[in-house]
RNA sequence: GGCGCCGUAGCCAAGUGGUCUAAGGCAGCGGAUUGCAAAUCCGCCAUCCCGGGUUCGAAUCCCGGCGGCGCCUCCA
């Protein structure tokens, strides 16, 4: 089956057709980099940089690119607020997202391009649609004018009458319409700005996009990626100001990731933070409440303190892209609960093979998908059923949730191989079985890497589990042992309960006893 | 007022015309295994918000309700 993607331009699911045979250009919206990055900040570039894995993975020479934005009013209001300057603000910042994106395992974007080094390629654009009558300069600032777009309001799928019918749009000001949006803003008393031929000043919101997509991806690029929220008016104005200076295409498919929520379905983030006029009202403080530390907050401190990064990714990835995310402390545990078994099987498989699941090199391209085709037939057969319902998944518009279904199911099914085979009963030396498990724990590595996790040995270590606490254990279960054989059932209980207690878990193998906090 | 989305088991969630009396996870309940546990395996656990309609056939399409949500505010 051939991979089909939503587009928010065509409301459909088409099959995917690149401009250049083989390349794709991603070019996704990023951050304004005023605050430290919460967790909303991470949902966009975890789904892109999976579908960039997943493009790769079936051949296509993928260019993903996410802008920073680095010029904006709640920049320069924030670091006047903080008594620093808007670039050692944007800098510090900026850092902060990159390490989350680190964190959470994002390191396939190719360039994050800063709008404040490609002013100039802004002005280009401006200048051009000023030239061609689809801008006009008015008070030190420039407006496009959207009547002179035929198509405008295509992407979001509005028209201009129906948009300002009941809006709080101010019948303000001079522009045209009142539907005309900036691309030039005049500078103000005290604020950065720029010179150009329509005086000093800073770009508007959308043109950053529209001209860093244009100089590095060209003028037609394959995808365009946001949230949701970025539909209108970001995007849609995006793609009018763009088309309407090149008369080309500006992307191809327009894909939007569904906005995070909090348990009781309000957005995170939200209106609370913005330009402060906006009055919370009683229902929605308490929502914010709700999303409290989880959403509102830095990432870094609210939630990867306290979630393994792993845990988050697989999280962001358990529902469609394009649905909200129902964000909670809960389901952040359960799914944490569900992943142990995995990292269960890579321990069992490391303790009997020797081998570290990490360690495994399983192939990045569909072309070279592990071979199933030996022996024994039964395993292999189901092994290889999974696979393919897994990229069904994947290519029907990148479909991890069914994927992630289908991980778990392959979970079991090796797991049920391992018992079946006694492999993990002490000193199997049964050297086909071990070979089919291996293979099994490639192909699982294959699939799991598309998705970007089980990429790297979580850091479960606890501040306890030094070498002193392991050398206890060592004793403790030594002594247990002593009892158990003596079967002083009674004793090896009595301490096995006591470690339960201090959430250390103990389990009897044929071979040993292995411990595990929890 | 305009544009749009969603409603699947206790919870999360895939499926969007037939293989669906519906994948998977968490929780729960039986069983195997174990000295007992833990882990693992096997089994059980939903007719898809309600009412009409289209169709040989609908969770899936249409209409109408009810419920929830988003955008129209430089929030990813």
């Amino acid at each position: 089956m051939a991979l089909r993607v939503y587009n928010t331009l065509s409301k459909q699911k088409e099959d995917f057709q690149t401009v250049q045979p083989g390349k794709v250009s991603m070019y996704l919206c990023g951050p304004t980099v005023y605050k430290p990055s919460h967790i909303g900040h991470m949902v966009g570039p975890v789904i892109f940089d999976t579908v960039k894995r997943y493009l790769s993975y079936n051949g296509f020479d993928v260019t993903y690119v996410i802008n920073i934005t680095d010029v904006d009013d709640k920049l320069i209001n924030r670091a006047r607020e903080n008594n620093t300057s808007i670039e050692a603000l944007a800098a510090e910042m900026s850092e902060d997202y990159f390490d989350c994106l680190k964190t959470i395992g994002v390191d396939t974007v190719d360039e994050f391009p800063r709008a404040t080094k490609y002013i100039g390629e802004m002005q280009k654009i401006i200048g051009r649609l000023v030239e061609s009558n689809k801008a006009y300069p008015l008070n030190g600032d420039v407006y496009f004018e959207v009547t002179s777009d035929d198509d405008y309001g295509k992407l979001s799928r509005r028209n201009v009458d129906d948009m300002l019918a009941g809006t709080r749009v101010q019948a303000n000001d001079q522009k045209h319409n009142p539907a005309d949006f900036a691309l030039w803003k005049g500078a103000k008393e005290g604020e950065p700005g720029w010179d150009s031929p329509w005086g000093r000043g800073r770009p508007g919101w959308h043109i950053e996009c529209s001209a860093m997509s244009m100089k590095i991806l060209g003028e037609s690029i394959d995808i365009h990626g946001g949230g949701l929220d970025l539909l209108f008016p970001h995007h849609e104005n995006e793609l009018a100001q763009s088309e309407s200076c090149t008369g080309k295409p500006f992307a191809r498919y327009w894909m939007h990731n569904g906005l995070m929520q909090s348990a009781d379905a309000s957005k995170i983030g939200g209106a609370h933070d913005a330009s402060g006029d906006a009055v919370p009202d009683q229902q929605s403080q308490e929502a914010n409440k709700l999303a409290g530390s989880l959403g509102a907050e830095s990432v870094k401190t609210a939630v990867f303190a306290k979630f393994a990064p792993e845990t988050v990714r697989f999280f962001l990835l358990s529902t469609h892209y394009r649905s909200p995310i129902p964000l909670s402390e809960d389901s952040l545990v359960d799914t944490g609960k569900s992943l142990e078994g995995f990292y269960r099987l890579f321990d069992a498989y490391e303790r009997v093979t020797g081998h570290s699941f990490y360690d495994i090199g399983a192939a990045t391209s569909r072309d070279q998908t592990v071979s199933l085709d030996e022996d024994p037939a039964d395993f292999f057969g189901e092994l290889s059923h999974l696979r393919d319902r897994f990229l069904q998944a994947m290519d029907d518009d990148f479909n991890t949730g069914g994927g992630i279904g289908v991980l778990f199911e392959m979970r079991k099914c090796i797991n049920g191989f391992v018992v079946q085979q006694k492999l993990d009963a002490g000193g199997s030396t049964d050297e086909a079985a071990i070979a089919a498990w291996a293979t099994a724990m490639t192909l699982l590595k294959e699939l799991a890497s598309l998705l970007g996790v089980f990429r790297q040995p979580q850091e479960t270590s606890g501040p306890t589990d030094d070498a002193f606490a392991g050398q206890l254990m060592d004793l403790i279960i030594e002594v247990r042992a002593i009892a158990r054989k003596d079967k002083q059932f009674d004793i090896a209980d009595k301490i096995r309960d006591g470690l339960t207690a201090l959430n250390v878990t103990l389990e009897d193998r044929p071979d040993g006893t292995d411990w595990r906090r929890e």
